[in-house]
DNA sequence: TATGAATGAGCGTTCATTCAT
DNA sequence: GATGAATGAACGCTCATTCAT
């Protein structure tokens, strides 16, 4: 086969395995995780549930690629954060903004990524649960805050699970019930609390 | 039916109930969420698998039922904290340590509580998951302490929302990865970060 | 239950059990081993395929009742035989018209035990194919044989493998062909050769 | 399409249909009867899996080829041998040792040939399987002997699939177990017993 | 002619629910 | 009311065959 049609098999694969991804959102969205069968898949997708197979070797490869590819842009993203020379909290601000944009489309997806027992059992052979991922993320923030000086020198790991669990459920709730909060202002009002804490400022 | 004969009836049926209950608990235990299935409840209860249905309509009406009775004793706790003579930040400690130490215990049945998709759907019919409640709960501690002058006057809603997810995720890290933290110590970090914040103490 | 109720139990299940093997082996004449699908038997048995696994645990389960209860018979003739007080050469003799008279009737399960492979891997992890139960029960004649004199002293490993060969297909060419040699004159001709040899006698 | 065009396409044909009967028969050996699927036969090929079907209708078209090609080898010595001016005893012999030495090779092959289910039905249409042809030529051998004085006059369809048997069942007993008897010790035992029978020398 | 993606019937198995006893 | 066998739709997955390129 030559390079030129070896390019376009490629391709033509990538839009397949796109459009089955977005065939499973769609399921997802629609009928929760514990609805995203094989058959819906292919139904949502427009093809036979046999043709998944020539994309996808079994449902947990398809389940891996739904996460790597819903996870990807904020993974990125937040390489380029942390290599940025701005403050910890700056950093932690633009991170916690950008989930909430990134997340604020798809409540079915979400919960699949973070909540969903089965993902985290299947992920957690390959690639760690989103969550891990996020926590040891945020711990590096916490981490340089401390050794600006800006933070008081916390236990890093549980700070960064409290910070975690509390953007998720932000976001759980926004999804939840379809509030309309800008990411923004939901940022300023994490880093706020997080910062400062709830005693008034003597 | 005689007034007492009717009495003694809803009595069988509650211990009925109950019994169901325990057992659906051992099995969450036992075999998580995905295990969770009217044989092995009925086995583990020690009732033909045909019984359940006179107790619960369908498995759904068993998962809330599940949902319900789990909930009950922290709910009471809450009440009884609420309404004790003591400021917010001890209520919210006290009600984080409780939380802590009552699901520490099982594993099994916090995720099914909280994460699990299946249950998810079930409880939004109905009243729209055990979080809303704890949110709501929360809020109360949080208007207590600004009323008293404790707390900034922060959006209480969004608090609470932050609070409790720092919670959850605390207690699922732990369960996850079965780690030995004491509920006193871990609440003690909770308070700490929330009311203190990170900033260095000026 | 009691006693009486358990026994009742015990018989319908039993009957159930045969029904099913019975269903299994009709599937087994009409449509070969290959064509043994849980679906087939359970059509043939006039039940929903769900109560297939109320009486086996898997098809596995299934393969290797069919195995044992058509055999069975066989091994309580073998084991009567191999008891009774007669020279070894009678003994074959008997034992080879049994199998032919048992096998007689059924190309399908014949095959099924005999050859297929699928039916061999199953069992030899419990049982042992009928191919193994056959040569060691043979060797047990051959090595009586020699005792008494009667036969010259060969492998008797060997010799059970070429007869139990020689019977099988035996029986294989007359269900292929419906052929319709009595068993009792089969059982002659084989032991005419295994006993005197093809050269004439001096 | 002239003569020389049609020859070369035929040529160009045969040579394919080769090939697939090689890859059928390296998956044959390395997965077994069960494992014998178009997918793996092209691959195994190297062309395409759609190509297999522009050389054979169908699998059950291969699966026919491969059992006349694999037999064919036999078949002619077989008649080698059948012409060749030797005594019916040595020729028994040779033919013997030429089978388990050619299906000593392979196991996969093997079991295909004379065991596999799926591939007994699909003979039985055609040829009613490679058993037929050997018996029918062991038969000959038979006849010879007896002709010649060598044998005495039995029934010579009866000896020739007690014979056969006696030697498939060989075969197979050290195909399973991988056993390490050398052809000519297996070919030598089987002649003994069957020209001296068991019976003690007078 | 060669290709290999698409197909869809079929597989063994599970499990919430029903219903005759 | 209690039972548990029967049910059948659904699941993830396989693979012989087809057909547009």
């Amino acid at each position: 086969m030559s390079r030129l049609a070896k390019r376009r098999k490629e391709l033509v694969v990538s839009m397949m395995k796109d459009g089955i991804y977005e065939a499973a959102v769609r399921v997802l969205t629609e009928r929760g995780a514990e609805g995203l069968t094989m058959d819906r898949v292919a139904e949502s997708a427009g093809v036979a549930k046999g043709s998944l197979y020539n994309y996808f070797r079994s449902k947990c490869e398809l389940l891996q690629f739904i996460h790597e590819k819903t996870i990807e842009p904020a993974r990125d993203f937040l390489a380029e954060v942390r290599a940025a020379p701005l403050p910890a909290a700056e950093k932690l601000q633009a991170v916690v903004r950008m989930w909430l944009e990134h997340f604020a489309t798809n409540r079915g997806i979400f919960d699949f990524l973070f909540n969903d027992p089965r993902t985290r059992e299947v992920m957690e052979d390959c690639k760690r649960s989103g969550r891990l991922e996020g926590i040891e993320q945020l711990r590096a923030f916490f981490e340089q805050g401390i050794a600006e000086g800006a933070f008081r020198p916390i236990d890093t790991q549980r700070t960064a699970e409290m910070f975690l669990g509390a953007v998720i459920l932000t976001m759980e709730q926004q999804l939840m019930f379809n509030l309309d909060r800008p990411a923004e202002e939901s940022a300023a009002a994490l880093l706020d609390l997080f910062l400062n804490g709830l005693k008034p400022q003597t």
